[in-house]
DNA sequence: GCCATGGCTAGTA
DNA sequence: GCCATGGCTAGTA
């Protein structure tokens, strides 16, 4: 099953986002090349996840917040997330300014 | 036509 | 809460 370059750029950079970090869906749309695609990441994470094998957990809207339809797949990604040591605020959210994922930054 | 978005506006308190 | 966005798939001809 060969890919659209668009989506395997999107397989690759979610499986290139590190243990502990988040990345947002527009964010990872930007990276592979269209800032405005940011559904396709959706799309991507919904019918590729399971067979790619990919970090899906890791990505979150750009509000730092879990987007999942079924509360039973909200639970299951913020455990996953907690397991990896990031935090959830009160109202639910991630502090992007912190969990992120820069790929260009040194620090 | 689907999708796990995002950005902007209207309308309430 | 509305709706433009865009890569991809299903399903028809």
């Amino acid at each position: 099953m060969s890919r659209q370059p668009f989506t395997a750029r999107v397989i690759e950079l979610i499986r290139t986002i590190p243990k502990g970090k988040v990345a947002t869906y527009g964010g990872i749309a930007a990276m592979a090349g269209n800032p405005r695609a940011a559904r396709q990441v959706a799309r991507v994470l919904y019918s590729c996840s399971e067979v790619e094998r990919l970090p899906w957990h890791r990505v979150v809207n750009r509000e730092g917040r879990i987007v999942l339809k079924t509360e039973w797949n909200q639970m299951e990604q913020e455990e996953r997330l907690e397991r990896e040591g990031i935090v959830f605020s009160g109202s639910g959210r991630i502090d992007l300014e912190r969990f992120l994922w820069q790929p260009g930054n040194t620090v």
